[in-house]
DNA sequence: ATTTTTATCATTGTATACAATAATACAAAC
DNA sequence: GTTTGTATTATTGTATACAATGATAAAAAT
């Protein structure tokens, strides 16, 4: 039983927030498996808030489609299969190119430096072969190429999308030389906007994301199905 | 023990759901205007329900990107700019070509009947002249093509984005020509579909988002920034 | 034994009460 | 006049109470 708590750090959020966040997690990693129906009682009571909060983001995880909800029946998990790991792999090679294109038109110095910081951290770590801060960087490395490219719609799906991506991450780049690869194909990425070379962006984008597919495909714990 | 369905006719939405389509209505058609904050109190009270559903509707506008959301603040409206507008076509340019190349492969015959209808009642309020219909019957076609494709997360994308586009399409079908051409382009997607020649269903698919996206940039009404 | 009905319980939906935070107005200090 | 501090008010955040609906089990009817 996971208490949810108030500490100093993260006081600027909402109960509603750190329960949806905490939900998201949990699906996504399995805690609830897919068809399962998750109870309000049960799951304030399991988290110390009331039903408020939680039925607050069930709505968010509803709209995220990470749940299905039926008037008066509640919320079941969705999950996500094998197909849909393929189906988000298939639309990012669609989209990210594009981003990425449009990043190298309109990236701001701000985000410029927030990259390649990014990429100085990604290096370390990957030496030091850390795979959950390479993770993490990976993430920060891409929103920051979403946030670049000064679309809105763009923005939004990625970033939705993303936290599906997140999770899939932390299996591949466990293996280091993915990891590897991921930085060297990053650094090229990074260069290519920084000269304003949309055209090269674009392609070794989604070369990158190309390369990442291929991995999970053949990659035993993410070809069969994730939930 | 007897199984017991639930029928689809019995609507029964809860309040937090109309709510919901209330809003994001409103927010669309200009009746709360970008920046302006939404005050939870005086919302219930305008609606008469209680501040509970309200909330709720609020999560999910927020998840949907309609509002910003601010903790302890509240959420103000975020609208949508001209360049929102040509954002969500390049995108659905870029997307839905591959949309209707899976729903060519994938479609049901189901969703094939649920096409044709759509396409032959889109004919006659076409010759009618009835604007409002219309557009109806075109979102109804689009959504076809989305659930064909068996894509989640292409499914999910465009019908996001979908509710912006349904109020552009509102004031681009009022144009008798426009609507005319739109049949027209519809029909031979349709064909192309019924046909499961994908190729064909791409190619048209992606023509007919550019026609409309160029329509849309030469109006008036929607060159310019709508909120 | 099976089905139907009825009663009971569990769970969701909504309203309201209270708590916490932010916004505002006003007064005091400089 | 401007600024700072403080009290007041408005608004959001959360918990709880009650209502409505669905699920379940027992009883009655066939």
């Amino acid at each position: 039983m996971r208490r949810i708590e108030r500490r100093d750090t993260d006081a600027a959020l909402s109960l509603h927030s750190k329960v949806f966040e905490q939900l998201k997690n949990d699906i996504l990693v399995g805690k609830y498996k897919q068809g399962e129906s998750l109870n309000e009682l049960k799951l304030s009571d399991e988290m110390g808030v009331s039903r408020t909060p939680i039925r607050e983001a069930f709505r968010q995880l509803e709209r995220e489609d990470l749940v299905t909800y039926t008037p008066n029946i509640g919320v079941v998990v969705r999950g996500f299969s094998a197909e849909d790991i393929l189906d988000i792999y298939q639309v990012r090679l669609l989209i990210e190119g594009m981003t990425a294109r449009r990043a190298a038109e309109n990236i701001t110095t701000e985000l410029l430096n927030e990259m390649e910081e990014t990429l100085e951290l990604e290096k370390f770590y990957t030496l030091k072969g850390d795979a959950q801060q390479i993770s993490m960087l990976d993430s920060r490395f891409h929103e920051a190429i979403y946030n670049a490219s000064q679309s809105r719609m763009l923005i939004k799906t990625l970033k939705t999308m993303h936290h599906y991506v997140k999770h899939i991450r932390n299996i591949s780049l466990s293996n280091p030389e993915r990891a590897k690869n991921t930085y060297e194909e990053h650094k090229a990425i990074y260069e290519a906007i920084l000269n304003r070379d949309r055209e090269l962006a674009e392609i070794l984008t989604e070369q990158h994301i190309r390369n990442a597919s291929e991995y999970i495909e053949k990659h035993p714990l993410l070809s069969k199905t994730v939930d």
